[in-house]
DNA sequence: AGCCAGGACACGA
DNA sequence: TCGTGTCATGGC
């Protein structure tokens, strides 16, 4: 647990300071969350229907023209700035030499917790489908089905909240599609009903155990393995959960074994056992390095 | 023009 | 239980 300092500022900002290893940027870029958009040197995000909008300054993080007192607390929950993320980050280094590159290469990369609810809906959106194009859709259905902002009153965007489940349930699936969500749009709507008619409680899943909750949220159309690891990760604090995509099939397959074909099976038991309780970390970095380094990767380093 | 993207699913062998 | 075609959409 970490001690912060939050100092508010004669401009009206406040500043947020004594946090260890975490890089804005890098974790609102990396492809976990869809909704922060980069506007020069400050992140502007939306969580819990507040305008976040961040600038990191050196040590400190400055949250500009906060709308309530409490938005310090959704961004030091929000991105676990009162966790020793450096502690985690020596222990995955000095796990192996894959780790010991990939780490350095994003150093500060946090997972941050998601709103569930958001988070699974994202990434229903996800299946076969680019981090940019996912963003847009994202965006579009904010846009359609979102509420207004509250306390922002347009002053510095007009950006509107994630729609609730509520409004997505009473929507019709071709609405759905209309926001360029193609065939993915059965799921989003069938999520919908189940979250809205209480069928699926998702917050109660965070205190559930992990394989509870996975069975749960593959209960649902268009959520797989692969889409349930994300939400468990990002979402519900199952930091054991280790979602394969593409770019973690490539990096495991070509940095931990030489580029042999694996199943995802095969490769997720390789993390359970490797990473343990740190999978979901591992995961991340991994997810950068592959991504930014595929081309070694690919060539075998 | 074709292939790929933070996959899942139904189908057939 | 394993592979394979299919599903929208847009960027490259």
């Amino acid at each position: 647990m970490i001690r912060l300092d939050v100092t508010p500022r004669g401009d009206g900002c406040i500043a947020i300071s004594g946090y260890d290893s975490f890089d804005l940027h890098d974790t609102c870029q990396c492809g976990q969350a869809f909704r922060w958009v980069r506007r020069g040197e400050v992140e502007e995000g939306i969580v819990a229907g507040r305008l976040l909008r961040l600038e990191q300054r050196g040590p400190e993080l400055i949250l500009h023209a906060p709308t309530g007192r409490d938005d310090v607390d959704v961004v030091v929950s929000y991105f676990r700035l009162s966790q020793s993320h450096s502690a985690i980050e020596d222990e995955l280094e000095a796990l192996d030499d894959v780790m010991a590159k990939a780490v350095p290469a994003s150093r500060g990369l946090r997972l941050v917790a998601q709103e569930p609810w958001e988070c699974l809906i994202s990434y229903i959106l996800s299946a076969n489908n680019s981090v940019q194009q996912i963003s847009r859709v994202v965006e579009k259905m904010c846009d359609i089905f979102g509420a207004p902002l509250a306390g922002d009153g347009g002053r510095y965007t007009a950006r509107r909240g994630f729609p609730s489940p509520a409004v997505l349930a009473a929507s019709e699936e071709c609405d759905i599609r209309g926001c360029k969500a193609g065939f993915r749009a059965r799921g989003v709507c069938e999520a919908a009903w189940r979250v809205a008619s209480g069928e699926l409680d998702l917050e109660a899943l965070r205190s559930a155990p992990v394989e509870e909750a996975r069975t749960s949220l593959i209960g649902l159309h268009g959520v797989g393995n692969k889409i349930a690891d994300c939400v468990l990760v990002f979402s519900l604090d199952k930091f054991e959960a280790f979602p394969v995509d593409v770019w973690i099939e490539r990096a495991v397959r070509h940095l931990y074994f030489g580029g042999a074909p694996m199943t995802h099976a095969r490769i997720r038991e390789f993390a359970a056992e490797h990473y343990g309780a740190l999978a979901g970390y591992a995961q991340e970095y991994l997810f950068n390095y592959a991504r930014t380094h595929i081309p070694e990767v690919l060539r075998g380093r």
